[in-house]
DNA sequence: TTCCTTACGCTACGACCCGTAGCGTAACTG
DNA sequence: CAGTTACGCTACGGGTCGTAGCGTAAGGAA
């Protein structure tokens, strides 16, 4: 959460946990109002009811703050099973996608990433906070699809992590795609769509 | 380019459009120095040696003007015949690499994304300028695997359409994930390995 | 040429946000 | 109790925004 971290307890009047629960909350409603690029330290802090001074006392700016406002969206994600690869893919990109139609999410998240290509710190905490958080989906399903057979176990390890890494870009990559950019709405057809295209290839999917 | 398109001759003055290069130039080159967050109308008009009220006069802010002033770079992107479907993708995913290598690109595409969740006539402006201008390789991409009958022809209008913008956004989403969230380089290897994923799917990918 | 129209450069301006400093007060510890 | 840290509040210099106003420059039309 905020920059500091107390270690134990130490001496001295300690940090309002109200405080951050307010701030944060803040800090997504204006995402909401006035999206990410008229959102200010003010505004937020006016909407907390908390003094100005004391964002600044726990966040380096507006760019950290938003991480974490919208980071805890991205922990609602879950993987339930649904019996096959092909569900479970599905799925998935349907959760994502509703989770990026959340108005606090889409201005934030390309917004915080643009800034990340300039300040490496942020791209760690943006790594930290939201995308290895996602990633860990990407490994479950494939564990459940090596287990139902669906898929073989890799013999290499370093592989493996390749494999994954790319299927998390993939799959992220395609959603946020056709959301932000194409501006189109992910829905269960083109999940469908694009699931086959995962699973079977190109050539695969168009012949089924 | 600018917003104001004078149709034919009109009376007065005309724009200077050695002043238009200028402008787009100078934007592009104070994307590399400062970045979006930190570019500003002043910097742009006084690198470009012009005054500022000049800029208002032909873009309504920094937004339009970027997007301008990095459309071009897309145009960059072409799609030689390199004799398969295989070598085609591969030869765009590194192509549009090299693209967002340049930190211009970087850090303006993400943000004006972002942007354009709250803005429609941006996400338009976005649309013409750059987005339809990538689509077309897609199109020509599959046109070849069609003729060399890697891909059947397919039957009906609609499916076709959806199916090449699918492609397009798993191609462009995972090159741009990678590269922006993940923020690790798209080589040969992850080229290669993209490519047989997208054309042999998932289970495909694994046994070759 | 002389008018007319539009673009340009320049200056100045109010409004707003930034990020910090300083101060008195509040809360918790030993 | 004293010591330490967090808080709210005010104020500040510095910067950007977007616009208005002015005189001048560069074309077309009479």
């Amino acid at each position: 959460m905020s920059d500091t971290d107390p270690k134990a307890t130490r001496t001295g009047r300690p940090r309002s946990i109200a405080a951050d629960a307010a701030i944060l909350e803040a800090t997504r409603a204006s995402l909401v109002d006035l999206g990410w690029s008229k959102l200010t330290m003010s505004d937020v802090a006016t909407r907390a009811g908390v003094a100005k001074t004391t964002l600044y006392r726990r966040w380096a700016g507006k760019n950290e703050l938003v991480v974490d406002a919208v980071a805890v969206l991205f922990d609602e994600l879950e993987l339930p099973d649904r019996g096959s690869l092909a569900a479970d893919v599905q799925g998935v990109v349907l959760q994502f996608a509703a989770l990026l139609e959340r108005p606090e999410a889409r201005t934030a998240l390309m917004a915080v990433v643009a800034e990340s290509t300039r300040d490496d710190s942020l791209r760690h905490r943006i790594r930290s906070a939201i995308v290895d958080r996602q990633k860990r989906l990407v490994l479950l399903g494939r564990e459940r699809a090596q287990a139902r057979g669906e898929l073989r176990y890799e013999d290499d390890a370093s592989d493996a992590d390749r494999n994954a890494d790319l299927i998390f870009d993939v799959i992220a990559g395609a959603v946020v795609h056709r959301t932000l950019v194409s501006a189109e709405p992910v829905d269960a057809e083109w999940a469908s769509g694009f699931t086959s295209l995962l699973l079977l290839g190109l050539a695969g999917a168009q012949a089924g």
